[in-house]
RNA sequence: CGGGAUGUAGCACAGCUUGGCUAGUGCGCCUGGUUUGGGACCAGGAGGUCGCAGGUUCAAAUCCUGCCAUCCCGACCA
């Protein structure tokens, strides 16, 4: 089909709007895109609607390929499903509620797990009917303290989630597996590049957690990526590489000292490498000799409060969301003045391990980075004000109740696989594979009848992808500094022509006879049929749109030939007008 | 929620410090003409509650107070 500049409803801007960082939102707004019409909510036009069409029919192409079904639930939802599951409250402020007439409570619907689970509830009762697949796509609502980046990050967006029921886990890691592999293909298709990286299960239990990430500067998430072997994951799910134990057993006994006025680790290490006494022989004093004990408060969900202590090399922090991740349900809150002050014991600045540990008085639970290995000697507080121990051996002099893996990660980190060093890298979420289990099941009550007659609980997958957020992603991937560069597989339109000539010579019927060629092979045409309009300005336009061809029919149409262009390669050559259409059409084939 | 910035035409911005005629410039838009291979030119035009409310003043885009909104960084969140 063809579709003519000169009525499509459009309008370029010349100038980035100012609000606009990132190169996909940049360019999505000044190419027409999109229009931003709320706080986190956009406008999708003629062209961005083709492009966001596009990407949901691969997605819906490979999901009904493996066998899922599609549904389309209510954006406006009862609250009841969600009183039921606890996340009416918690899932916070960044759920949208809102009351009808009557005063009876609503929500946007930010996921739907709920509705799902009661959709097959309602119709399903035996496991004969399992496993099922269902999946719709769908606008989201999330309030976000701040949206942000244009599609990346807003208030609304559309998703594509699905959910997989089945009788036992064997058939869950089935279903996981079918989603996970139909990703790969989705993002092939969209010739977007992911990294798939291990993720947190968190509070919801045990199994399988990946996400798809497409590597970014403008990605909101951290990653690390193993340099040599195929290790990947997410800041939260990473694991160390853990050293060698230590030969630090038969070191000096451990040795208490007086080190006044050293509440830090800074503080400590000048110190020890001030004094005559302490001073190291092989090296000085780093950071990484000492052990930082960090206490926090876990506040459990039902609202006791649990202290943990955290033991970790001096020259790294503990990465909170780490530790969130680790605790979860639990939420960490700052261990307090009041609470150094009900344990005198604990001495803030100075706190050592020989007061730590769920078996001593204070029975405070005691964890460890895993690098702080049996064998290994560590500088650490003393629990008394101005005071530490050196050479406090790991195994022979303390111990603790476990490891915690939540300092925080750098650049350059050892592989938990094969030890080499690991990059730290952002992305953009793209997707989430994730195996529920049977929490929402059982909340909710999604029982079949298994083949002697009991009722089991049903588990769970759920799986979803970014479907706006895919647009701009791939903006993001496929730009330069001229404009977007649609891949062929969501472009709006395959071909883009250009009238370059002047009113009333051969350009123009050149121009309008590939259309129409190019058009009946089925392709869908985008042509500069602009009265008025100078070639420099179409040029720019074209670049700016980013379809992936551009045919031009300019100064060479005097001499017989179009300039057929790539957009994506950057590519030109001149055809004949006589085979410019087999020619467009033969990429196309 | 904390920090920073900004709000003037569809877009980008100037004007505000030091209040003063009819609020300006570029792009875009309309009319006519000249142009036509890299965001053309000439002439004429349309388009503004200067974020909102209040205050000071003879006079407010400009000064004061409050509010709102948007953007950026962080916190939070997938």
């Amino acid at each position: 089909m063809i579709h003519r500049l000169s009525t499509l409803f459009l309008r370029t801007l010349r100038d980035d709007p100012a609000e606009a960082e990132v190169p996909s939102h940049r360019l999505l707004v000044r190419a027409g895109y999109i229009r931003r019409a709320a706080p986190g909510g956009y406008t999708w036009l003629p062209l961005g609607m083709r492009v966001l069409q596009r990407v949901e029919q691969i997605v819906r192409e490979e999901m009904n390929a493996i066998g899922a079904q599609e549904v389309h639930f209510p954006a406006l939802l009862p609250r009841e499903p969600y009183d039921a599951s606890g996340r009416w409250t918690d899932y916070g402020p960044n759920l949208f509620r809102l009351q009808d007439r009557r005063g009876v409570d609503y929500l946007l619907g930010p996921t739907h797990e709920e509705m799902f689970t009661l959709l097959v509830k309602d119709l399903y009762s035996s496991y004969k009917d399992l496993p099922v697949w269902l999946y719709q796509i769908q606008t989201k609502y999330r309030d976000e303290a701040r949206p942000r980046a244009g599609l990346l990050r807003g208030r609304e967006f559309v998703m594509k989630d699905s959910y997989s029921f089945d009788l036992d886990d064997d058939g869950l890691q089935r279903s996981y597996d079918a989603h996970r592999a139909a990703y790969v293909r989705v993002f092939e298709r969209l010739g977007l590049d992911v990294v798939i990286v291990k993720a947190m299960s968190g509070a919801m239990g045990g199994s399988a957690s990946e996400e798809f990430l497409a590597p970014c500067a403008s990605g909101e998430d951290t990653f690390v990526r193993c340099t040599s072997c195929d290790y990947r994951a997410n800041t939260e799910a990473v694991r160390i590489g853990v050293p060698a134990d230590g030969d630090a057993a038969k070191a000096p006994a451990a040795k208490v000292v007086d080190t006044p006025n050293t509440p830090t680790i800074e503080t400590l290490v000048n110190l020890l490498n001030s004094r005559d006494d302490l001073r190291r022989t092989d090296a000085p004093w780093a950071a990484g000799d000492t052990l930082k004990n960090v206490v926090v408060m876990l506040r459990h969900p039902d609202g006791r409060r649990e202290a943990l202590a955290i033991g970790v090399p001096g020259d790294r922090e503990v990465d909170m969301k780490r530790l969130e991740a680790l605790v979860i349900p639990a939420e960490v809150e700052p261990f307090g003045d009041g609470d150094f002050a009900s344990r005198p014991a604990l001495v803030k600045g100075y706190v050592g391990p020989d007061v730590l540990g769920a078996g001593k008085p204070l029975g405070i639970r005691y964890l460890l980075d895993p690098r702080v290995v049996p064998g290994s000697a560590w500088a650490t507080g003393a629990n008394k004000q101005g005071q530490h121990i050196v050479n406090l051996v790991c195994g022979r002099d303390f111990t603790a109740d476990g490891v915690a893996d939540v300092a925080e990660v750098r650049d350059g980190d050892a592989c938990p696989m094969c030890g080499a060093k690991m990059r730290i890298e952002r992305g953009i979420e793209m997707g989430h594979v994730f195996q529920l289990g049977r929490k929402y099941a059982e909340v909710l009550g999604l029982n079949v009848l298994d083949e002697k007659g009991k009722q089991r609980v049903v588990t769970m997958g759920s799986y979803g992808i970014g479907v706006s957020r895919a647009v701009a992603a791939i903006a993001e991937a496929a730009h330069d500094e001229l404009g977007l560069r649609w891949p062929r597989s969501v472009a709006p339109m395959d071909v883009h022509v250009v009238i370059a000539g002047k009113p009333g010579d051969d350009t123009a019927p050149a121009a309008e006879k590939l259309a129409a060629d190019l058009a009946a092979a089925g392709l869908e045409v985008l042509l500069d049929d602009r009265a008025g309009v100078s070639p420099g300005v179409r040029f720019k336009d074209a670049e700016l749109l980013g379809m992936p061809m551009i045919v031009i029919a300019g100064r060479g149409v005097t001499n017989g030939v179009l300039e057929v262009r790539d957009r994506i390669a950057g590519t030109t050559v001149e055809v004949p007008i006589a085979q410019a259409a087999q020619h467009v059409i033969a990429v196309y084939a």
